[in-house]
DNA sequence: CTACCTTTGTTTAAATTTTAAACTAACCAT
DNA sequence: ATGGTTAGTTTAAAATTTAAACAAAGGTAG
């Protein structure tokens, strides 16, 4: 047991992970809950914060115990801390945020999960307490940053195609196809792709394929103003 | 006294308030500490969360409570959780951020702080715990809202000329100057002023006053893709 | 009253960038 | 070989941006 003089609340970690196959949407990461509150529903990934872990690692090793995800990148996204967000009394929670390539991060639950799966972003379930919440501010954080910082490195696989890269965009952005052309010479000229081949046995014109030069990617993610990469996908947005 | 069967931390929420007086640099309000730890050190205004009261309530209240400042917006920054912040033991504090008119708002110490003043942001002194994180996280957070969202309502008297927000623009992007012409083109085109008179003695010519249309501002601000605005100002920056 | 100073505000032509049409290339399947 | 399909380039017209030159509206000094 422990006493203290004064009241406190408990504090928490949502995790909201994407992740991303290739197709023409988006997935999100839930559990089944396995306990009480809110028993069987659908929920974001997360937990009790221990005293002497971090915050974000906290966050990485509930997702990890609850979905067998890891090696992933997590960006903090907001604290919820509303009075009655839930019913087991005052319990504030911070909420991360995370984008990842499907094939390398599959779902299996385990503890205190009953079950971890991958949704459609527009077939998401009810979710458990102020869940549906977070997730829509994490859309807009996604559809932000999108604007500012190179996507894509943690989507994609280590090689792909320009098609693919406008292909994420689109379903990223939600748009119905830009210009080509355009996305072609604009997405070049910052310099974050590197050639590294060509496709094999398709049935036309092999596309060259690409990879991130991780320098100059790291160096668009950091400048925060994003000018360079805003004017490359400042059209059709 | 107050009995858990697991640890809890406890809870706190900063506040980084940027005022603007017309000048050629911001000020942040910061109070002297009047008790341990960090006694007579200075720090952003803040305190413990109630557990009866919203984040955003606490923050209010502690800036309040310790400076004086009332009657501001207020938008959640960051959450700080590092295990070793505070020598009282595990404390997670949620950051926020405000910006206001430094006329409307003086600074008047109370309760907890010995003293609250505006300091002058390339003057600040040593503050305690991880503020000076905090207020480098702010800085940039201020220089990347300023790309897109319409800034000045809160800064600026209700009446102004271009000239004077042209000023404001400079000062929060820290930018030398930027070409007049243009830059009244092009706020003129994004909608958000609204004419309301002319300067009176002044030795030259008297510039038009301008007041935002508070609905094209609302606007603006809300739609977080900052198309229009970004746009308006994507030069010179 | 006049000349002049200062800052505001407008017009506009040249420079740059964007857009998208037309075209060319590379591969597989039949 | 021919056609189908997607990849990739060239380029001229359209749109936008930039900044030079200029005009306007006060006050002030003599």
């Amino acid at each position: 047991m422990h006493t203290y003089k004064y009241p406190r609340p408990s504090v928490t970690v949502d995790i909201v992970v994407y992740g991303y196959d290739g197709g023409k949407q988006l997935k999100m990461l839930l559990i089944e809950r396995g306990g009480e509150p809110f028993k069987g529903h659908w929920a974001l990934p997360g937990g009790f914060v221990d005293l002497n872990e971090d915050l974000e690692t906290a966050a990485l090793r509930e997702l990890e115990e609850e979905t067998g995800v890891k090696d992933l990148f997590v960006e903090q996204l907001f604290t919820y801390g509303a009075v009655q967000r839930d019913p087991r009394g005052r319990v504030i929670s911070i909420a991360y945020f995370s984008l990842v390539n499907l094939q390398d991060h599959p779902a299996k639950a385990s503890s205190d999960a009953t079950k971890a799966e991958w949704f459609l972003l527009d077939e998401l379930p009810d979710l458990a307490f102020d869940h549906s919440e977070i997730i829509k501010k994490a859309n807009e954080r996604l559809a932000a940053k999108v604007r500012y910082q190179p996507i894509g490195f943690e989507l994609l696989p280590a090689e792909f195609t320009l098609g693919e890269l406008q292909q994420l965009y689109e379903t990223v952005l939600n748009v119905e196809s830009f210009n080509k052309r355009n996305f072609r010479t604009r997405i070049l000229r910052t310099g974050i792709l590197e050639e590294v081949g060509r496709q094999q046995n398709v049935a036309h014109r092999p596309a060259v394929l690409y990879k991130f030069n991780q320098e100059a990617y790291q160096q668009l993610a950091e400048q925060r103003d994003g000018g360079v990469l805003r004017r490359a996908l400042d059209f059709e947005i």
